[in-house]
RNA sequence: GGUCGCGUAGCUCAGCUGGAUAGAGCAUCUGCCUUCUAAGCAGACGGUCGAAGGUUCGAAUCCUUCCGCGAUCACCA
């Protein structure tokens, strides 16, 4: 089915047989659009072993192709790229092979090694904010790609539930809160949990602004604020196992679970596995003490424990404190293990984390490789940059973000006001309109975040980010939705085979073409850990869709047999584009 | 200062394991709904690919230097 391989032969045979040479590798390309034909071989890279004018030696090829492989019908030469014309019966054959193939593109289960993928991963003491969504989404979409490329996938999130955030939150809440509830507020849980966050912030810096008016500095004022010391105290008590306050840190967690439960089902992201870090964050430190034991690791005069990275160009790094406590990297390297040890199948992991902690990640794998796990040759950080806004930085602490819940809102009023000015609507019932409204601006929200290369910033204008026309979800929904039309409209069996002795029109060839490069462009996708190969592949099927579309009729055809072929055709469109926007965690509607 | 990432059309982005005249969308302008959904199609306009050197038959792509933006270099997470 694949003519590539087959061609590196013929070419290497015609090569061999005309100057007696034999060429190591033969070059390929897709044929650019402004030319005729389906596959380039690229000639200037034999010129290194032949002799001669490119022009040719492409055409003495073309010759010889032509003759020996019944697939190539035609040739032409332009400078040195031959171009090489394709059959219709190759692909007419490639369309009967695959038409009824279910999981088209995808690759057999278990066929790779399995993987665990970590996203999200929020703290607990405020609403997910655009930032998260970004991270969802592509860790979302990536463990889906590396499904659907063969390898089994547990996905989890470690949730950062302890820590001097958190108990800045419940410090507030005690003071300011007056008891108030998601229920007495009418708020939604995690948001009311994130309102005091804000206030914690807002009290710290008054306090700070007051000791700096009675003389003190700065950072002599940041360090001493009574409230801040407050939460400090609060933390100790929350690690000493204090009743109260553990009583309280369970409430307003459960308060911000119920919250981010939600909006993980808004969003349509999910997890296998839930890890917390108050179950977590003592992981790691025996395993640094075996690592001393092991001479990957060093005490310092102090007693700290540390890593000299020095070799590796990095510098020396410390895994534990001189008091016997945990730093971040303890607990990763903790983390890590304890996974291996849950899931004993799992031979790599993806860390979904922004691009701020690139050298932390850099270094845990390093140790992790020092230490001697094997599965350390496996481990990726699918690292990602911050989602900034036209008035700079988003901060949790100042209020000054966009908050997830109220974004999915805004996508849903805008996908209502433009289904609604299109009209096109009749006959669904209210329910089914809202559902359709929601799956319609989430296409928009998925699609724009995940189109882009992860290692870019990006910068997200609320007034005008996110299109519905062009390169974006909704067009791509659109094509989805047209061809399910044309399907409901073909009033005869489309299933049935028929002889397929037509010639094919430009634009069919066209997509069997984009059809035929879907797999590959999911393991591709795979290898990359990037959601945005699948989103530019879909938008590229159906540009070429529409374009087909307007150009050659469909239902209207006399043809019987090129009617049939186009029907089934137009429907296996479809299910690639279901079957890709699946990958990336959007929906597709019958109607829009 | 060291390290890492980014810099492509007015804007948002593809292309980057080297190949033909650097591609899309948005915006601006022209056409196309008495054939299947105009959230569409066809076309026009728009580029010294941050700059300069180098490697190569060939460089947006690889190497070097420089410029700009960002991140990071915490006994914070």
């Amino acid at each position: 089915m694949d003519l590539q391989p087959l061609l590196v032969e013929k070419v290497k045979d015609a090569v061999k047989q005309m100057y007696d040479v034999e060429v190591p590798s033969v070059e390929f390309q897709p044929t650019r659009k402004d030319f005729e034909g389906d596959i380039t071989v690229v000639i200037f890279p034999m010129l290194r072993y032949v002799k001669g004018n490119p022009v040719e030696i492409g055409s003495k090829i073309g010759d010889y192709l032509q003759e020996h492989v019944e697939e190539i019908s035609r040739y032409n030469v332009v400078k040195g790229f031959l171009n090489l014309v394709v059959s219709d019966v190759f692909y007419l054959n490639f369309f009967n092979n695959i038409k009824n193939e279910e999981n088209y593109g995808f690759a057999e289960t278990n066929s790779k090694a399995s993987v665990m993928v970590e996203y999200s991963s929020p703290n607990t003491n405020k609403p997910l904010h655009l930032g998260h969504i970004r991270n969802n989404l592509l860790g979302y979409s990536v463990a889906e790609i590396l499904k659907a490329s063969g390898h089994k996938v547990y996905k989890t999130q470690i949730v950062n539930d302890r820590g001097i955030h958190i108990c800045k939150s419940m410090l507030a809440w005690q003071r300011f809160g007056n008891g108030e509830t998601p229920k007495s507020s009418g708020m939604k849980s995690d948001h009311l949990v994130g309102k005091y966050y804000v206030a914690f912030d807002k009290a710290y810096k008054a306090e700070i602004a007051q000791l700096k008016s009675e003389g003190k500095e700065k950072k002599e004022a940041e360090k001493t604020a009574p409230i801040l010391l407050e939460a400090q105290a609060m933390l100790r008590q929350w690690e000493a196992g204090d009743e109260e306050v553990v009583k309280l840190w369970k409430m307003m967690n459960g308060w911000v679970y119920a919250g981010f439960d939600t909006t993980y089902k808004n969003l349509g992201v999910d997890f296998d596995k839930l890890y917390y870090e108050s179950d977590t964050y003592l992981l790691g430190k025996d395993v640094v003490e075996d690592g001393l034991k092991k001479g990957v690791f060093f005490r310092k005069e102090d007693g700290s424990i540390w890593i000299d990275l020095s070799d590796e160009g990095l510098d020396e790094k410390i895994v534990l404190r001189a008091d016997g406590t945990a730093v971040y990297m303890t607990q990763d390297i903790g983390t890590a293990i304890q996974r291996v040890t849950d899931f004993p199948d799992i031979n790599g992991m993806v860390y979904t984390v922004g691009n701020e902690q690139d050298y932390h990640f850099k270094v845990l794998f390093l140790i992790l490789k020092k230490l001697g796990y094997t599965w350390a040759e496996q481990l990726y950080h699918l690292s990602y940059g911050m989602v900034d806004l036209p008035s700079g930085k988003m901060k949790s602490r100042e209020g000054t973000v966009v908050d997830a819940d109220d974004l999915i809102q805004n996508m849903d009023k805008t996908a209502e006001e433009i289904s609604k000015a299109q009209g096109k609507l009749e006959g669904y019932s209210k329910d089914e309109k809202k559902k359709l409204y929601r799956t319609i601006g989430l296409a928009a929200l998925k699609y724009y975040i995940l189109k882009v290369d992860p290692k870019k910033r990006i910068l997200f204008n609320p007034e005008e980010s996110v299109d519905f026309q062009g390169n974006t979800g909704p067009f791509i929904q659109y094509t989805y939705a047209r061809i399910q039309s044309i399907l409901r409209k073909a009033d005869f069996d489309i299933s049935t085979t028929r002889e397929m002795t037509f010639d094919l029109h430009a634009k069919e060839k066209e997509l069997l073409k984009q059809i035929q490069v879907f797999p590959e462009t999911l393991q591709l996708a795979a290898e990359n850990h990037s959601p945005a190969l699948i989103a530019n592949y879909t938008y590229d099927l159906a540009k070429e869709f529409n374009s087909f579309y307007q150009q050659v009729p469909v239902l209207p055809e006399v043809d019987q047999q090129k009617k049939q072929f186009r029907v089934q055709l137009s429907k296996k469109v479809g299910e690639v584009i279901q079957a890709a926007f699946k990958l990336l965690g959007i929906d597709v509607p019958e109607r829009m």
